[in-house]
DNA sequence: AGAATCATGTAAGGGGTTACATGATTCG
DNA sequence: CGAATCATGTAACCCCTTACATGATTCT
């Protein structure tokens, strides 16, 4: 079926994630990045290139599928992880992002998942975060450096400042929830 | 030499300005990138590429080639902008950037060209710059939206804030050299 | 009757990366 | 004597996007 030997990219972990508690097929999976406001805002994908990675998944181990015939319609092919899946989708998910570029997609759905695993989760993931983004290093302008690079050195500064401070206001927030919530884990998937 | 017909990214005209005062060759060129320590902080570019970017541009009919033989060496292709590629550059140095993602490299290099041409050119770039960047939709965080939803518009305005307020000190600076040196020859609106 | 939904994909191409090729010359 | 410099590129592969293909079913 998928003869590809490509290995899964660092976002198709993130698949990994929509099947974990119930078996989805493609096309299922598809409506639900597309139809749910939360996902869509931060990533659309298209069909062609969703089931691209879902065959690269499968490939990779991290998958499999069983067949479902329909009367038709193409037959379903519900997807769900197998245990090495489930273990590579939890390290993912725990594992801050490296770059400040990272930031805007991948952390976003690491960060939708670990809310989903309760505020302890999401506290765990900022606080990671945090921990990479505290070595990010911030030179701050030096005039000597000439207009140029002071202005490029401000820039990334800016966005280091932004991102940082964005990330302690979560880690309050998630300790509020954590504090006013029952400590237990999951709410229940979609 | 170059049989691709692909149109020239935007990215490629940059390389334009790197010829614009004087014929440079590639390999030339890919020194001035990884030997300047403003532009290696921006810009890695790895010498494969920039042959590939320069035959398109080449394709394109906005740079030209001479052949200069040499002895015991390939011979040196120095490029220049056609009167084409002239014109294609001084659109895209002026343009502003439609997205924040296209601040961290692209508006840089613009701004790069700009500073050389002088503070007044600079400055008419950054203005233009914050007319497009306060078109970007700043959404506030609504508490309604949920915490995750909430979370990605924060990001997204922190991020947004950062841009424009950077913006706004470039503004000034590049108002006061303005105001203290010499009027240049700078000006090249489109 | 025409559009959207269901459910799977393939094909082509754009933009980028890493690795490899060549062959003389100068530097340490 | 080996490494770096000079100066040109090719080849292969990765990730992603757009467009296209199929064929029955249900909605307007």
């Amino acid at each position: 079926m998928s003869n590809d030997v490509n290995k899964p990219a660092s976002l198709d972990m993130a698949l990994i994630g929509f099947v974990q508690d119930a078996p989805r097929h493609g096309y299922e999976i598809y409506q639900l990045l597309n139809g749910t406001p939360e996902l869509r805002r931060i990533w659309r994908i298209k069909q062609s290139r969703l089931y691209a990675m879902l065959a690269r998944l499968e490939d990779a181990g991290l998958l499999r599928s069983d067949v479902v015939m329909q009367e038709g319609r193409p037959p379903r092919k519900p997807l769900r992880p197998t245990e090495a899946g489930a273990i590579a989708f939890q390290r993912w998910r725990t594992q801050p992002v490296a770059q400040p570029r990272e930031m805007r997609l991948e952390f976003m759905l690491k960060l939708y998942f670990a809310l989903r695993a309760g505020p302890q989760t999401a506290w765990q993931l900022v606080n990671a975060q945090q921990a990479t983004c505290a070595e990010w290093p911030d030179t701050r302008p030096d005039p000597a450096d000439g207009p140029f690079l002071q202005a490029v050195v401000a820039y990334r500064h800016g966005h280091v400042a932004a991102i940082r401070s964005w990330l302690a206001s979560l880690a309050a927030e998630t300790t509020l929830w954590a504090e006013s919530s029952t400590p237990h884990e999951g709410r229940n998937p979609l």
